[in-house]
DNA sequence: CGCCAGGGCCTCA
DNA sequence: TGAGGCCATGGC
């Protein structure tokens, strides 16, 4: 048995890829100017739209407090209001903190010498940094060769019959790794590709008749 | 107006 | 371990 259907799929990960990137071109990903900048955007992207956290970066930046030092000596009230615009401010100013905690108590420079699984360990042992938000800061702030499962991937390769949706984040990030066996500049453009495409595209409403994959998705064929 | 947006934690079976 | 509630703003 394969994925939980008995019909092989018209389409494997790695085809996926060569249509996207073949539609949309290199994305060069992540939007951000630095290693903690991507950190940061990480959390502040949780279930929320980009555009909202542009503008919560941006208090940031005009604040001085694009390092893990600065934010710390930051009261919490002021912190959260600046993270206003990007949702769950209290919540995500809180989570910012747990990274610099962790950040500062390691080492900043520390942390990029540290083997990759050591490292995602020590990120999701912060409170609010979850599977998704520790695959994200391994890729676009470590540079580290990790599939980044997120809801747009979900939807996507679900859609296409290429999983079911429902596994566990562990296991599909591993089914990705295992097929793909890539490098970090592949993961980095794939996932940066399937969300141009999910918003574009594959949104929650989809637009089939737009897109490039129709003819072999299961989806679009009911 | 309701839905959605690059999740994760806590609680309670 | 899994479902449900919660966190919150802004665009469409």
């Amino acid at each position: 048995m394969t994925h939980g259907g008995n019909v092989q799929p018209d389409i494997d990960f790695a085809a996926v890829y060569r249509f996207l990137y073949g539609h949309y071109g290199p994305q060069g990903w992540w939007p951000a100017d630095s290693p903690f900048e991507v950190m940061l955007g990480a959390i502040l992207t949780q279930n929320t739209a980009w555009r909202n956290v542009e503008r919560a970066i941006q208090n940031l930046s005009q604040a001085g407090l694009l390092s893990a030092t600065a934010i710390l000596t930051q009261p919490d009230a002021d912190l959260a209001d600046m993270l206003r615009p990007s949702g769950y401010f209290n919540v995500k100013a809180r989570r910012l903190k747990n990274l610099c905690r962790f950040i500062h108590q390691t080492g900043y420079r520390e942390t990029f010498a540290m083997p990759t699984e050591t490292l995602r360990q020590h990120l999701l042992s912060v409170n609010g940094i979850g599977p998704e938000t520790a695959d994200d800061i391994l890729l676009y702030a470590y540079d580290r060769p990790v599939f980044v499962i997120d809801a747009y991937a979900r939807r996507l390769f679900s859609r296409l019959g290429l999983v079911s949706g429902n596994e566990g984040y562990e296991a599909l990030r591993r089914l990705l790794e295992t097929s793909l066996d890539a490098t970090a500049a592949i993961y980095n453009e794939y996932h940066a590709l399937i969300v141009a495409h999910a918003k574009a595209v594959c949104r929650s409403k989809p637009l089939c008749e737009a897109c490039i994959l129709c003819s072999r998705c299961e989806y679009a064929k009911k």
